[in-house]
DNA sequence: CATTTGATGTTCT
DNA sequence: GAACATCAAATGC
């Protein structure tokens, strides 16, 4: 069953840098939409300064880092946009992926009517803020299981290493020698993948 | 084409 | 106040 819910041992895994490049070619569903994940990042609290939860901080808005892998993780980004994370690892263990790019599949009608109509496709999903609206991807989601009819992940397409990009995070720059670290991964191949 | 700026919630200083 | 896991529109070549 290539087209089953990906089970709750697959984000429970430890290791977030593994967890985001096997994240790229799954298909993530939302309602009656269906999007190809093609460019992630992956943060890790307590030691990754880029990470919301470094030093295992505990705020309101990091709370939901540290639930169990397997929940979506939606935050306010510059007050207006909403990005989504996937959650990974053990309970208490502040690990996520930031989804940063995704390929349409299927709602694209529904998806240009949300990002009101632009030029191109290619701009409806690729970058972390656009894709998220594409779809309706709100904070009133952030929590959630990604276990749910509503929202979770199948298997997609699988990807081979060759087909896999690395670079240093975006827009970490003040995370000092841990913005270097390269954990990003995107799929050279694919016309989605975010702008520098 | 490149660079700047306005939008603005949550968190930290 | 300032900074921030961003984007689109305006401005300057």
């Amino acid at each position: 069953m290539t087209n089953s819910m990906l089970s709750a041992s697959f984000y429970l895994r430890k290791d977030v840098e593994q967890l985001a490049r096997a994240l790229l070619g799954k298909h993530l569903h939302f309602r009656d939409m269906v999007v190809r994940i093609v460019e992630t990042e992956a943060y890790r609290a307590p030691d990754d300064r880029a990470c919301h939860a470094y030093g295992n901080k505990r705020t309101p808005r990091t709370e939901t880092m540290f639930l169990p892998g397997g929940h979506a993780y939606i935050y306010l980004c510059y007050g207006i946009h909403h990005l989504f994370n996937i959650v990974t690892g053990p309970k208490d263990e502040a690990h996520a992926v930031l989804i940063r790019a995704v390929e349409p599949i299927k709602g694209l009608e529904k998806m240009r009517q949300k990002r009101n109509y632009p030029k191109k496709d290619q701009s409806l999903t690729n970058g972390p803020g656009k894709w998220t609206q594409a779809l309706g991807l709100t904070t009133a989601l952030d929590g959630q299981s990604l276990l749910t009819d509503e929202l979770f992940l199948t298997k997609g397409e699988t990807v081979s290493d060759s087909e896999i990009l690395t670079s240093k995070r975006i827009g970490v720059d003040y995370a000092g020698e841990c913005a270097d670290r390269p954990w990003r991964f995107f799929l050279k191949d694919s016309d989605f993948v975010s702008k520098k």
